[in-house]
Formats: C-alpha cells, structure tokens, sequence
DNA sequence: TTTCTAGGTGAACATGCGTTCAATTGATAG
DNA sequence: CTATCAATTGAACGCATGTTCACCTAGAAA
C-alpha cells in the first residue's frame, strides 16, 4: 500500500512539523528519533524526507520559523507613541503571544544547543532582534526621563527572563486568566525600570 | 591491565560526576552516551557502573544535589531582620551562587523531562522550597508594608526567573563584574515588588 | 612470599538510530 | 482504458546505544 485515499504532501508536511514540535518540545530533541515522529503523523520514518533533508533541518526550521513569526507579528502591531505605553504594550503582547504557542517558545529556548554553530548564529540574530526591539522601549523611554535604568542591556534581558517565565508555570484554566497575570507582571516590569 | 596506579574509587566517583555535569551542562542528557562520559574519565563505560546504577541515575544525583546544596547554603546564610534588606540579601545571594555554578543550574532547569516521573516529583519538591524561601520574604515584607506585590506567588516565579536569567548572559571578565550585575539587579528586584 | 580484593577491562547483547532507495500504489489527466 | 507521477512503503545500511559480566591485575594485608 502507498498513498492512502486523500493524503497529500500539502496535509503531511504541516503535520510532520506539527508532530515535531509536539514531540521535541515534550521529550527534547536528541530524545526523539525520526521514527517517533512518523508514527505519530501514521506514516513510514522514509517519508518524513519528503518534507525535510534531515532532522537537524527540521528543528532548525521549527525555530527560524518561531522567531520570525514572533518578529513578523511583533511589526504589525500598532505601537503607541508614549515610551511608557510602549513599554506597557510590551509586555502584554510578549505573555499574550508567548502563552498563545508554549511549545514552540520552549524549543526555541531549550534546544539552542542542539542547532549545528551555522544554524545557531542564525537563530541568534533573530533573537537578538527582537531584544533590540525592547531595547529601543527602554532606550527611547530613558531619554524622555520616564525609566531609571541603569544598565539597558541589563534591563532588557532582565525583563524578557521574568516575562518568558510565565510559560513556565502558566496553566490554562489555573488561578488566573491570562489578563490578570498580564497585569500583574506589566505592574513589576514597569517597577523594575523605575517607572 | 586493570586498575592503573593511584587511582581509586573516592578518586574516580567524582570525576565521573563532574564529567556527567560537563557534557550534559554542554549537550544535553539524551545527547551524551555513557562511552563520552567515560573517555572524559579517562576509563572504559562498563566502569561507570561501579558509581552509579544507571544513566538515569547519575542525572537524578546530580539534580539532586545540587538542590540540595542549593538549600543546605541558603540556610546556613546569615540573614537580615527587615524584610527589605532581606529580599536584597536574597537577591544577591541567588546570583552570586548561581554564577558560581552554570552547568549544574543548567541541567537543573533543562534536564527536567529527562527525569523519571518519580525522580521529577522529588526534585520539584525541592525547587518549591528554594523558591517558598523567597516567598517568605516577600510575605514578611508585605505584612510590614514595605512591599507592594499583588500576587505573592507571581511576584516569587517573577523575581526568580529574572535573577537566574542571569546566567544565561553573563560571561566571565565581560563588561560588568558580577557585583555590578548584582547591584543593578537588585535596584530592579526592588522596583519590581514596589519598595 | 602468598593471598585477597577493589577497581577496571573489553567483548558481547539486543535494540534503536538517521538515512537511503528500489519498488509500489492510488489518484489524476488524456 | 491507459499512462503518468506524486506519495509512500519497507527493507536495508553501518553504526551507536545502555547495560552486563567473566576475567584480569596492581597493590594492600597477612
């Protein structure tokens, strides 16, 4: 038996990465084989070399595909002009879209270390755009005399730790929805910058 | 040839584990096979297991541990009556030892879906009370009126994941000494809860 | 000098790995 | 009704995996 009735390279792809994201973000890569990944999707590991060269491939293109969507959605976003709106708007949209797909995040934070050096200043860069993209906040809200930050880098990283953490003990339908924590944690953030 | 001159097992016991710390710290649990741990020692695999039962093991001990020493150092710290000066002593001391030790935070907080299901509820034990520890304060702190935290508990993930962020950056003999980082870190604890 | 044993070897076991590829099939186009 | 071809199979490749175990030997003890 080969093709079954109705599957096509247009269905299967989204499911192999659907199936990888899933896999590698629940057990890590290196503990996940080719294998795992094709039984899940109810296809032969041959297959899978359809839709990518090679695993290392696949959970690069998982996490190139991650950030630049991040990036891409954190453009079309409507900025306010006020630094500390800005800042506020930050941090909503951060939890909001972090929350919306803690697979995806959790790779891309976890499995740096199993990106080959090529795809791994890659996937740095894109990083490190959107740092910059809070770094721009504190730089313009410095200026303006609304933050006290002592050291922006510093800052900046401090303030994507705390908010990233979220994902780690957020659980739907826990003590509070999203919006309360939302707001709780722009009420730090803007503390933490002297704001 | 077996046994080689001077070496012994109160020697070989914690070269293993440094060399299991290393590697995983560097490519993760599932990446690194029994025979690398042992060519680090300087041994053959099958002499591995004269230290540990098994490879789950060997990661379980060294998560462990370094909680436990984690928990061991943070009581034996003297600390500060007032709540304020407390979170500071807190802050500086979490930084401070988490600095001191990357790989072993490291895997701490990577290798967690690696553990046996038994094994993870032992060390999520252990990781509540560190962080019931700087819950304590901020409850002290509030019921004194020094801090202003909405949520307790979030404030507590919020600080934490913002202090062991550090990590993730901080490079030895880079632009900012580790007093530095920690004062400027500090200077953001305390906005973020208010005081 | 002989005995004993802690500490280690090295081969073997069954299993799983990523990847390749000739063969096969179901759906589609003419 | 036939030819075509994209999608998939299933077997095979060589190699790595965690773990076990019979065997060995340097050095301490008697």
């Amino acid at each position: 038996m080969a093709r079954k009735t109705g599957s096509h390279s247009n269905i299967t792809g989204p499911l192999v990465r659907q199936a990888a994201v899933r896999l590698f973000a629940r057990h890590g890569y290196a503990a996940v084989s080719m294998r795992r990944i094709a039984a899940e999707v109810g296809v032969q590991a041959g297959a899978l070399y359809l839709y990518t060269p090679d695993k290392q491939t696949l959970l690069f293109d998982l996490m190139r595909e991650h950030l630049e969507t991040l990036l891409q959605a954190w453009e079309r976003e409507q900025k306010p002009d006020d630094p500390l709106a800005r800042l506020e708007h930050f941090c909503r949209f951060h939890i909001a879209y972090h929350l919306e797909r803690p697979e995806s995040v959790f790779i891309a934070y976890m499995e740096l270390r199993n990106l080959a050096p090529d795809n791994f200043r890659i996937v740095e860069k894109l990083r490190r755009r959107y740092e910059d993209a809070l770094e721009s906040i504190l730089a313009d809200g410095q200026e303006a005399g609304v933050f006290n930050v002592p050291d922006r880098r510093l800052a900046t990283m401090a303030l994507i730790a705390m908010l990233t953490g979220v994902n780690t003990w957020y659980q739907e339908g826990g003590r509070l929805s999203r919006e309360r924590v939302a707001d709780i944690y722009w009420d730090m953030a803007r503390g933490a910058v002297g704001a």
